[in-house]
This record gives structure tokens, sequence and C-alpha cells, in this order.
DNA sequence: TAGCTATGTAAGAGCCGCTAACAATGTTAG
DNA sequence: CTAACATTGTTAGCGGCTCTTACATAGCTA
């Protein structure tokens, strides 16, 4: 790979996966650089096409950084399902490992979690992905507390969880908080708030 | 007042104030249009100066924006200070109007409040205003379970609730979260974290 | 009032987002 | 197989942005 970066060489006048590839390059310099000092001319030198070709896949800049978005919030829910594996399903336990799996993914892809939550107008394909990700939650509380996955008792039992694991997330990714050993700290709190607020009846 | 939204009349060639006319400007442009969208020309336009004239008062863009930050973060001490008067010192209901503040000072200045949190790497002063802003927490914390206000035992009662109310300013902000009624609901919401997080062995 | 400092302007370099016109390639109907 | 069309790339360029340089104006002080 002669120019450093590339995300991959281009094979012809066609590029084959062109937008992927963009995608590929704004998640990296999200990571890098931050959504601010991101640009368009940046991912295509990286993905070396003209500065002209991400329109022929994306309206404008918001929506490559949109895109960045989804594909996070579709890797945070494998990351969930991951999370849960060998853990006894609806258990504290269970409900625990998913709060600390949140806060490792947003420590794992701060720029990327940053953008997950931003509040973009008119995004429906993003909610739903982003209820996929709090139906494993709500899943595995409603379970615990013994009520459908959709009922209002089990919003209101996880929501308390939900609200804590999102100010954890966002106080450590912006260096609000020292972690001596973030993979025992996090954790710690995490288990400590799961005793504290989740509890039957709310 | 001719032009629309010129933030004050200038009165001839030199301005006066032209410093904390930027800011104000910003901090209007930043609520109004988000960060990303602000422009340091759009502040000229509205302090009615030449786009140069900033750079006699900031080194650049970002600190414009970090001077807002700075400004909300003083704001902030002062509406913790104010939700604490005619609550008795030190109860848990102290406790918790610094939360519902927290919580109402993100939804009332949302692009400030970003700010303020958005992490910039090398800033003494605005982590100095932040931990005042905390010291007010770790203080009526510290009464509550009875540990001087920079003891350790406090510092680990209060950043759960730290936490917890980020978490809910930031989904409040982000729209994560729709209140039928926030005045209502947010207290309640903060009200349950504190019974449920405060106590005095941690 | 002369000189110094502070703070404004004008002009422009360089980068960026985005568009319009065009070119190369892939696809499909006859 | 080929002509027509759809797709997806390029080149060139407009307007706007950040920030710098050189200069102009105004307030302060000796």
């Amino acid at each position: 790979m002669q120019a450093k970066d590339k995300v991959t060489a281009k094979t012809g006048y066609h590029h084959g996966d062109l937008r992927q590839q963009l995608v590929t390059a704004t998640r990296q310099l999200v990571e890098e650089k931050g959504q601010d000092n991101f640009s368009v001319s940046d991912a295509c030198r990286k993905a070396g096409v003209s500065t002209a070709a991400p329109y022929r896949h994306f309206s404008d800049r918001q929506e490559m950084l949109h895109a960045v978005a989804l594909e996070g919030m579709a890797e945070m829910k494998t990351a969930f399902d991951a999370a849960l594996e060998g853990k006894t399903p609806c258990s504290k336990d269970a409900i625990a490992a998913i709060g600390e799996a949140y806060v490792a993914f947003a420590v794992a892809h701060p720029g990327m979690f940053r953008m997950m939550f931003a509040h973009h107008d008119p995004d429906e394909t993003l909610k739903t992905r982003g209820d996929a990700c709090y139906g494993v939650l709500l899943q595995q509380v409603g379970g615990f507390i013994g009520v459908p996955a959709d009922a209002e008792e089990g919003r209101a039992a996880s929501f308390p969880l939900w609200t804590f694991v999102h100010g954890l997330a966002f106080l450590a990714i912006d260096r609000k908080v020292e972690f001596a050993d973030m993979s025992v700290q996090v954790p710690q709190m995490v288990q400590l708030a799961t005793d504290r607020l989740l509890v039957a009846k709310s």
C-alpha cells in the first residue's frame, strides 16, 4: 500500500464498493480527529477518489456521518448480544453485563458513540436500531422482574439503568473522570448502580 | 435596531466591549444552530464587525466556543446555589435539588451544555469551574453522610448521582426520551435516583 | 502634542462543501 | 452483438469559511 492509510486500492474507473469504503474512511477519521474536524475531502483522499464522488452516495456531509452512526448502532447491538453469552438469562449479572458493554463500547469508539446520540432531526432508521439495542435490555429486565418485555413496568425499571450507564459513558469519553483502571472500576460502578436501581417496583 | 439580531450597535471605530459581545453572539448562535453550524463569520455579522476582528480577542474559532463553555460553567454554579435556597442544607431534598437544577440547566441551554462537557485537550480554567460546580454537590453530600466535603467517601457517594443526572441531561437534550411533562418527570426521576443511589457507605 | 499600544479594517491565501457538465463503465432489450 | 440507458466516476469552479498580513484608527501617557 503506497499511499498511507488508503482504505483500499482502486481497481479501475469504477470502484465496486465506494459507499462502504467512504463510511469506513469517515469512521476512521471521526475517531482520529473528531467529527468537527472531519472533512469530506479527507475521506475522499483516504478512499482515493475525487471530492465529488461521495455525492453519488450521500446527499451531504451530514449523511456520511449519519451512516457511521447507523453502523455503530448495529455494532452495539452485536456487542450486547455477545455480552450476554455465558450469562444466566434475565439475571442481575446479565443486566449488568449489558451496562458494562455499553460503556466499553463508548470508550472503544468515542467518536462514533457521540454521533449515535447526537440529535439529528428526522431519522427513523437510527431510532429503530437504537430501539433494538434498548430492546436487549428491556428483555433482560422484563424477565428479571417477571413482566413481558414490552411492559410499562419493565420500561420504568430499565430507564434508570440506561440513564446511569449513558452518563458514565459520556463522563468517561469526555475525560471528566479519570479511572485508575477502567476495566475494573467501570464494571464496579455499573454493578453498584444495577444493585441499587434495579428493583421490581419503581 | 436596523440589522436583525445585532447584539449591540457599534458606536465608532472602536467597539468598547467586542470580546463579550462576540461571546454573547457565539452563545446565541450555538443555541440556535448548534456548534457544528456556528461560524465565526456569523458571529461577526451579529456583532457588526469585520471577520478579522475576533482574532484580536481569540486565537481561533475553538477558543470562542470555549469562552461560551466557561460562561456556562459559571452560570451553572449560580444555578446550583439558587437551587439550594430554601432547602434544608445537606438534606436529601437539597441534594436532589442540585440534580434537578443540573438537568434543567442542560435543557435550557443544550448547545452550551454540550460544549461545557466536550473534551477539549488542555483547559485548566474550565476544569476549575467544573470542580466548583461539583463542589456544591460534594459539600451537600458530605454533610448528609457526615464526612468532610473533600473526603473520599463523599466523592464515592456523589459520583453515582452525578453520573445519573449527567446521563439524564444528555438523553433529554438529544431527545432520546420524550417526557410528557419534563418539569414533573425529571424531578421524579432525580428523586428516585437520589433515594436509591445515596447511601452513606458505598 | 508625539509616540505607543490596542483594536479595528481590507485584502487575500488556502481549504472546504457542494454542483454542473462530462466521461467511463455496467446493464439490458432487441 | 450492439444500441440505448442507468450508474458512478472525474474535472472545473462557485461561494463561503478560517485565519493571516498589512494597514488604519483611536485611546493613553509622557
